[in-house]
RNA sequence: GGGCAGUUACCCAAGUGGCCAAAGGGGACUGACUGUAAAUCAGUUGUCAGAAGACUUCGGAGGUUCGAAUCCUUCACUGCCCA
């Protein structure tokens, strides 16, 4: 129960209880516990929020439970209303089969490839049939959905609730019935679909009602709102060491505390231990950052790279020195400074590129160039900005 | 189906004939400070141009006018009330 979030304490201790009953009967029945958490398909990055969920998976993985890992070719089609309040683009066939291999071939870096089942919603969803559909909504009342955080504010302010957003929570929770469900796993951000509609459903359907395991919500690297890709705040998994920890570094402070109790393997008191550190300035708030980066970076990556990771940050950052690998740019004959920064993509659009020039933020081999309209003067390391640098040839 | 209100840049939002490339806030970006943190301060934030300036933008399409984000027509979308 480490790591979760039930936002009651009540509930909490009710999924805990079952939690542990279920646990038993599954011995007595000699029989593994059915554990899922989906996952839509609707980008192909995975990041650090979506390894919350997989590392609880994980868990059950090693402790001998069965795991599934849903990916919800269906549910992708309407998208999920606790997410946003925007609608979603509609996916493909073909996007969803793709975005859902690149998602499983991440999620391998926390799941036991060996163990883990991989399933499409679609195998059941697409069966029901319209009366199926009318007899799962029997199940629930519209005030039910009407008092849920994310509608009820909608509501408030005057914005759109499509009626089929309400489809998304009957078809997470038939996915539960559908796979008889011991245990689901998910976000606090899924909280209805999992205790109310997961619930009721494999009640009404005669089965027993599956124990929830909710998990915090890991905040982005502005360390304020939630991890997504459309916030741009997210810490990918497949972005190599050096970048993962240098994307962690940048995380404020602030968020440090729930970054270690929801995506490191360390233990309540080693993080209790931590923040008593540097609570009382024995620790520097920097360098427990980079603990905690180097544990985050080691969980995805190796050891090894997550020291190099943490070498080159330091290198990098604290000696300033320009990094080792940077992309290259050939030189055209006749460009100017603003040619290039444009051609390599390090600005939008000429007149931000002569922005940064007027603001002091372009360097050539660090010095600043104050004009954007001469000609490229030599082949160097170009930086724009803090963070971006270019081998120009 | 009827009535009313609304649609402005990345988001929120002001603007109701020229002074509007469009106030203010948030976000983002740059610089200073720093620990690639936070806070703070200064600046930038449509495109093109070295600059003067030019061009495109206020839901879409037409129109009125010397001149439209602002007025008219029409279409689309959203909310509220009634049915």
């Amino acid at each position: 129960m480490q790591g979760t979030d039930y936002g009651d304490e009540d509930l909490q201790k009710a999924m805990a209880s079952e939690l542990r009953e279920r646990l038993k009967t599954a011995e007595k029945e000699n029989r593994p516990l059915r554990v899922y958490c989906g996952y839509d398909p609707t980008s192909t990055d995975l990041h650090l929020g979506h390894t919350i969920s997989m590392r609880k998976l994980r868990q059950f993985q090693d402790l001998g439970h069965e795991v599934t890992f849903l990916i919800g070719s269906y549910t992708a089609l309407v998208g999920d209303p606790s997410d946003k309040n925007k609608a979603r683009p509609i996916l493909t066939e073909e996007q969803v089969a793709q975005n859902a291999q690149t998602y499983a071939e991440q999620a391998f870096r926390v799941l036991d490839r060996e163990k883990t089942k991989i399933r499409y919603n679609g195998e059941w969803l697409s069966k029901l049939n319209l009366i199926d559909l009318i007899r799962l909504g029997q199940n629930f009342t519209v005030q039910q959905f009407l008092t849920r955080e994310n509608f009820a504010k909608r509501l408030d302010k005057g914005e759109p609730i499509y009626l089929h957003e309400t489809f998304y929570a009957l078809m997470q929770g038939y996915d539960a019935a559908a796979m008889e469900t011991d245990v689901q796993v998910g976000g606090s951000d899924q909280l209805f679909n999992i205790i109310v509609a997961g619930r009721k459903l494999q009640d009404a359907l005669g089965q027993k009602p599956l124990v929830g395991i909710i998990t915090g919500i890991l905040p982005g690297t502005d360390g304020n709102q939630r991890m997504s890709k459309s916030t741009g705040n997210i810490v990918p998994i497949n972005t190599g060491a050096d970048d993962m920890f240098g994307k962690l570094m940048s995380v404020p402070d602030s968020a440090m505390g729930i970054y270690m109790r929801l995506v490191t393997r360390f233990n309540p008191h080693e993080i209790a231990q931590i923040e008593k550190e540097v609570a009382s300035g024995a620790l520097h708030p920097r360098d427990a950052k980079m603990k905690m980066a180097k544990e985050i970076v080691s969980i995805f990556y190796s050891e090894a790279e997550a020291q190099t990771g943490q070498d080159n940050f330091i290198k990098m950052f604290q000696q300033k020195e320009i990094p080792d690998e940077m992309p290259e740019y050939e030189l055209q004959a006749g460009q100017t400074v603003v040619d290039v920064i444009l051609a390599a993509g390090m600005a939008e659009s000429k007149s931000k590129a002569r922005q940064l020039i007027d603001q002091k933020g372009v360097k050539l081999d660090g010095e600043v160039l104050e004009r954007g309209d001469l000609q490229f003067p030599h082949p160097g390391v170009l930086q724009v900005g803090k963070r971006r640098f270019l081998r120009v040839k």
